[in-house]
DNA sequence: GAAATAGTAAACCAACTGGTTGACAATCGG
DNA sequence: CCGATTGTCAACCAGTTGGTTTACTATTTC
């Protein structure tokens, strides 16, 4: 069935993997901006920026509001909140188990040196 | 130049950008694993499961021993953490654009009551 | 109405991804 | 030594990515 929220997972990290993006992602965060704005920093054409763009709406990191001739993006929060929280749980498994692991390997170089 | 940090984080989120990498990374959190119990749980070729790893350790999220025949994987965390670094930093920003947002358009919403 | 601006759509391309199969190498267990 | 296990490598393939160019639409501005 291939679940939805890692179809979700799938694209916002997928979004996250290119310069370009994140570059856009930063500019993003200090507010809306149009195609033309967030297409001039990067070094290629008009056209392949707004392809970047769509891949951000394909993982729901933008929305387009339309004003006159100008698109408008905004950057939604919600779905990197749902990427962090994933981290997150994954992050209490390996705390959990690396951290007992270093434990063991304290207590043995303990023993080690009582010996 | 296309810097080096930028590469790493490509390499990080792209890692992540897969489901069959994401189950990897879960099952690594509990412990050290060799390529046969990290393929097993996935509906794939032991080769295209091998590969996936290959992914993995290119983004530096996995270290290999070699064992006998066996190869055991494990987990590094440093590069999470600077992918979440990078997150943060990116967060601080739109939280103090978007809070600041936010107050603007309660101000304004205030006002309007009023008059 | 004509020119400039902001953007899409389509065709094309090279490179990469994610999967397969088949043949091989190395190591372990009897 | 032989068979099973663990894994690599190489070749192949279809689909996707990330870029280009060229042509088009829609809106604003003069």
């Amino acid at each position: 069935m291939v679940n939805n929220q890692s179809v979700a997972l799938d694209r916002v990290f997928h979004a996250l993997a290119h310069p370009a993006r994140r570059t856009m992602l930063r500019q993003l965060a200090e507010g809306e901006c149009n195609l033309t704005e967030l297409a001039e920093p990067l070094r290629m054409s008009f056209v392949a920026a707004s392809k970047h763009v769509r891949v951000l709406e394909r993982a729901k990191l933008v929305r387009r509001r339309k004003v006159g001739r100008t698109h408008l993006c905004r950057m939604e929060t919600k779905p990197v909140e749902d990427a962090l929280k994933w981290i997150e749980t994954w992050r209490q498994t390996w705390e959990a188990n690396y951290d007992r692991l270093d434990s063991v390997l304290e207590e043995l170089k303990t023993k080690l040196k009582k010996s």
